[in-house]
DNA sequence: CCGTGTCTGATTGTCAACAATCGATTCTGG
DNA sequence: CCAGAATCGATTGTTGACAATCAGACACGG
């Protein structure tokens, strides 16, 4: 498409996706924003008429939720937010780093691994220009992009469905319990090494520095004797 | 409760899970037996009367299955069990691998490993003897049971969740692709060894034989030109 | 014969009403 | 005063009815 639009009114697209699914994303997002602290009840007749949906539906989106493990339904009492708990936050951890590790794994099976870390040092070159402003929520964001696209390029359906679940909580888990999690230029040098290690077709170096990114992530927002060393 | 039972007739355990997962489960059972082959359409009318349960439940509990992937939803058209393609299933072996690895790794950092290698043990000595008696299906199942018991060893709620879902996708893989997936002795000998690394403390080890395992797994389910080391 | 339009039956999607459940509050009796 | 029973309001869980959508079949015109 290198051509200027045809036409100033574009077709719409038509609606693929199900109510349920649009409302799981909605309140996804809510989750991830931390509109919906940890432990809080959601009212479905409230929530529905947010949403502008009958019950029905929005039960159905939120089973989806439930299933991911982001809400916990107890029968006859309602549906809540999940505990972001120092214990499940270091749980996530572990499951983030599976997940990635096996990302950045077939990444380096790809041809052109290099090609991969080139769009990821895109990234870190923008979260260094975000951590030189100081915007420690720009770089927290950045970071989980890196995260994010670090799992895509791997072209694995299974692993990005699963990372998805990860990175609401991951979210949901700054938000809970730091909401000042900070970003400064070190978070810019891991995640540069991280990307050039796929440049210089390093898978064990990519491990090593994913493990150790992350042990210090998780120690950095549950501090204390959870270290995953024990 | 080392007493007899004081009475004949047993208080009955309330009802704690919410119907939509009840529905989830048993609707999982079915993928896993194969009862729902790849690519046919979950009627709702039909599957709510079948389930005793009016069609509103029903949809809340396929939303589930829905999320995890195991169901596929087209607007106004229906649900549709997935198509058990060879990169599926291959993806879905990169995704185990990612967890089950993980989980290993979490095994080994725990106080006792070797409790691990012995329950797992446990499960080998019984494949043996299934083996023995050429009875490949049970094999398969025992094969399955002791990776589904290591994640769970691993005591980590997220791997486990995520397990879950892989293992229902194994186990519609196998009936799609090769009903008589085979189970003979090198199956319980692999499964042996990696047991017995538990035992013998000694991660890297597990981690090796995990992954030759996988991939011997994935080349037999699927085999051709989609191998892992491509 | 082929392409387009219309109709039909089956299925999905949504809604409002009612049933069921629960926690909090109030009442009653010892 | 305290414990147990009853009540109440809010919320969740389910159902049946109706609306919306789609694929397939059929009719029609060029």
């Amino acid at each position: 498409m290198t051509k200027a639009p045809a036409k100033p009114r574009a077709l719409k697209p038509v609606v693929r996706q199900s109510t349920a699914a649009m409302i799981a994303d909605s309140v996804r997002g809510a989750l991830e924003r931390g509109d919906l602290p940890p432990g809080s009840q959601l009212g479905e007749a409230d929530l529905a008429k947010q949403l502008g949906v009958s019950r029905g539906p929005l039960r159905e989106g939120l089973q989806r939720l439930t299933q991911e493990g982001l809400l916990l339904s107890i029968r006859n009492r309602g549906l809540f937010v999940i505990e972001m708990t120092p214990d499940r936050v270091r749980d996530m951890y572990v499951a983030r780093q599976a997940v990635e590790r096996a990302a950045a794994e077939q990444i380096h099976l790809l041809d052109a691994p290099e090609q991969a870390g080139a769009e990821l040092m895109e990234i870190t070159d923008a979260m260094t220009v975000t951590a030189e402003a100081e915007d420690a929520t720009g770089v927290g964001e950045a970071d989980i992009a890196f995260h994010d696209l670090l799992v895509r390029l791997a072209g694995s359906t299974r692993l990005s469905l699963m990372h998805r679940t990860l990175l609401t909580e991951t979210r949901m888990g700054i938000h809970a319990l730091d909401p000042t999690y900070e970003g400064n230029d070190s978070r810019a040098a891991e995640h540069r090494a991280i990307a050039q290690s796929f440049i210089d077709h390093d898978p064990a170096t990519t491990d090593r520095l994913l493990q150790l990114h992350m042990a210090d992530a998780v120690e950095r927002l549950v501090p204390g004797d959870g270290a995953p060393e024990d």
